[in-house]
DNA sequence: TTTAATTAGTGGCATATGCCACTTTCGCCG
DNA sequence: CGGCGAAAGTGGCATATGCCACTAATTAAA
C-alpha cells in the first residue's frame, strides 16, 4: 500500500477537474467582479473577439460547448448590449456573432482585471507550470473519448 | 515589448480548465447515463461515502463548493431517496449526511461504470500522466489566491 | 449574563450547461 | 424536380453553482 489515502479525495478525474474548476473560477470571478462579467462570460466575449464574425455553432465548437448551451449563455450578453447577432448572407440558417462597441468597451475593460488575475495566478504556480497545464487541459479536452459502447458501426 | 500580442483564449487558465472540465463531464456523464446519476452527483454520493457521516459544511469544504449549492446540488438525490440528513447531536445547526441503502446500491452501480470510463481515460493519457495532472489541479484548487485589491485589513 | 460576532443552513435570484424535441434550411440524390 | 437526411438554432426541462439576505444556534466579549 502506498499510503493512507485521504478519505474524501477520489482518484476521479472528472471530479478533481471540477473541483479545481470550482475553485479557480471563484477566484477569476471575484477579480472580474467590478466589471459586471463572470468569468464565462468574459471567456465568451473574448472568443467572439479573437473570431471573425463566428457562427454560433463555430464558437460552441471552439469552447466544447452545446450549442444550445451556447445559445443560454448567450443571452444575458445579448440582452446587456454586449453581443449582437447577424444573418449569415448565404445560409439563413447561420446566425453569426459579433461584439458591439459597448462589447467591445467591457471586454476591453475587464482584460485590464483578468490581466490582474492571470499574473497573480501565474505568480503563484509559476507561468512555466501554469502553461504545462493548459497544454494539459487542452490535451485532454480534445482526446476523443468514446465510451465502448455497443455496436460502433454495423 | 512585452505588448501587442492579445492573449489567446487559451492563456486563460480558468478558460482553458472550463473547457476541459465540460469535455470530460460529458465523457464521465455519458458513461454514468445508464445509472441516472450525473457525474458530479457520483461524485457527491462518493465523498458522502468515504466520509463519516459529515456536515454539510464539512462535505462543500472538501468539495471547495458554495454551502448553498451543496445544499442545492443535494436536493435531487434526497428526493430519489439516496441520501438523507440527520440532526447533530451536540449542535443543533448542524446536520449531517448519510447515505441511504438505495445510496449505497446506486453508488455501488455506479462505481462499475464510473471504472469503465476512469480506466478509457487512463487508458489514453496513461495512468501516471492522469495522476500527475490530479495532483496539479488538486494543488491549483488548494491555492490560496486573492486578489490584491482588496480591503486593507487594518 | 446580556450582547456582539460567528457558524450552519435555507430560499430566492441569476448564470452555466446539457439533452431532447422541433423547425427551418441546405445539400445531395435518384 | 421532389424528397431525405444532415446542419444550425430555439425552447423547455433539469441539474450545477454562486451570491446575498435572513434565521437559528453557538461562542466569545464586555
Amino acid at each position: 500500500m502506498t499510503e493512507a489515502r485521504k478519505p474524501g479525495f477520489s482518484d476521479c478525474n472528472n471530479a478533481t477537474l471540477r473541483r479545481a474548476a470550482r475553485s479557480l473560477g471563484r477566484f477569476y470571478d471575484d477579480a472580474l467582479a467590478s466589471s459586471g462579467l463572470k468569468g464565462t462570460q468574459f471567456g465568451l466575449l473574448f472568443q467572439i473577439h479573437v473570431s471573425n464574425e463566428p457562427a454560433m455553432s463555430t464558437v460552441a465548437d471552439a469552447l466544447i460547448m452545446d450549442l444550445s448551451a451556447l445559445g443560454h449563455t448567450l443571452k444575458p450578453l445579448i440582452r446587456d448590449g454586449y453581443v449582437e447577432t447577424f444573418p449569415d448572407t448565404n445560409d439563413r440558417r447561420i446566425k453569426r456573432l459579433r461584439l458591439t462597441p459597448q462589447g467591445q468597451a467591457k471586454l476591453d475593460e475587464a482584460l485590464k482585471l483578468w490581466s490582474v488575475a492571470q499574473r497573480q495566478f501565474e505568480g503563484k504556480v509559476g507561468a512555466e507550470q501554469a502553461a504545462k497545464l493548459r497544454a494539459a487541459l487542452d490535451a485532454v479536452a480534445d482526446l476523443d473519448l468514446e465510451m465502448p459502447t455497443a455496436a460502433p458501426s454495423p
